[in-house]
DNA sequence: GTTGAAACTCTCCTAAC
DNA sequence: GTTAGGAGAGTTTCAAC
């Protein structure tokens, strides 16, 4: 992709809210050229949508915790990330390498919502949890790398080939 | 926090563009009384901004990583965060209970970058690290909880307290 | 805290270069 | 890629309830 789609992307994370004509202004292009790609961008899907970043302290959810879980029985199927997508207070679900199965990203109001939470895990997906407490976020959700140019990066297809692209 | 501004930073959350009149059609409300709302919102912190959800695969970042660090020598100050601040592959820097001091998220463009990353952090930090690749992401930063009534939710602090408030 | 209307800005499309 | 124009929609403020 080429930089100043980068410099659209990251002008976007850090304000997803912000004019066009704003945008035009960071990235040195005309309105209508910044609104062509911003357009072009959300089609092939590099920007996938817009939220709003919230304050989890005021919406009464102060405590967050990361919780590992592993079944119970590993010869199961292996379906953990939908038996717990019901959970409101899952905020991410990734599928680790390493010891555990999952890690859940929880937010809750404290330690008895917490205990709560993990229960439902538990018996929602038959696993067992290990959980991390967060005691304070220095920085969360970062902008992406803006980067000018790729140096050391390695690809992971080889180089003129792209993905669903048959020459239209 | 009112249901009606749950409920309008959920709908935020979920859609950070979304027009006041889409808006105000969700929640029941004017035009105007949601636009009222949503900066009285933004104005106590509740909403701290927006930003665009961006594919990191498009972004040649496919490969996500937990980095859990711990320093060398515990007795020196721990001014970790700041010191892991320049690198732009972090995206989330949580500090955290249990045997580790931090839990970075980092994402990167493959394990070459990984390694750099990681050499990166050890020797700005002076940590110690232990990581966790992401294989997938069943699904990550959902809207947080709608919640209509909270039962079983404790408080942090005595009901009728409000923090920074004098009266005013 | 809510409503409705007016003024203004921005988005979005079109056309010509 | 750029500039220019313009219709329509959305944002923002204002006065009144």
């Amino acid at each position: 992709m080429e930089e100043i789609d980068r410099a659209i992307v990251a002008a976007l994370t850090t304000d997803g809210r912000q004019s066009y004509t704003d945008l035009a202004e960071k990235v040195g292009l005309s309105v209508s050229a910044v609104h062509q790609r911003v357009r072009r961008l959300e089609q092939r899907g590099v920007v996938k949508g817009y939220t709003a970043r919230v304050s989890f302290e005021a919406l009464d959810l102060p405590l967050t915790a990361f919780v590992a879980i592993r079944p119970f029985d590993p010869s199961q199927p292996d379906d953990a990330p939908v038996r717990l997508a019901h959970l409101p207070e899952i905020d991410s679900c990734y599928s680790v390498a390493g010891e555990d199965f999952y890690l859940l990203l929880v937010r809750v109001a404290g330690p008895v919502d917490l205990e709560r939470v993990l229960q439902e895990i538990r018996t929602s997906a038959n696993v067992t949890t290990r959980t991390t407490v967060v005691l304070s976020t220095p920085y969360e959700g970062r902008p992406p790398k803006i980067s000018g140019e790729p140096s050391t990066r390695q690809r992971s297809r080889p180089a003129g080939e792209t993905a669903g692209s048959t020459g239209g």
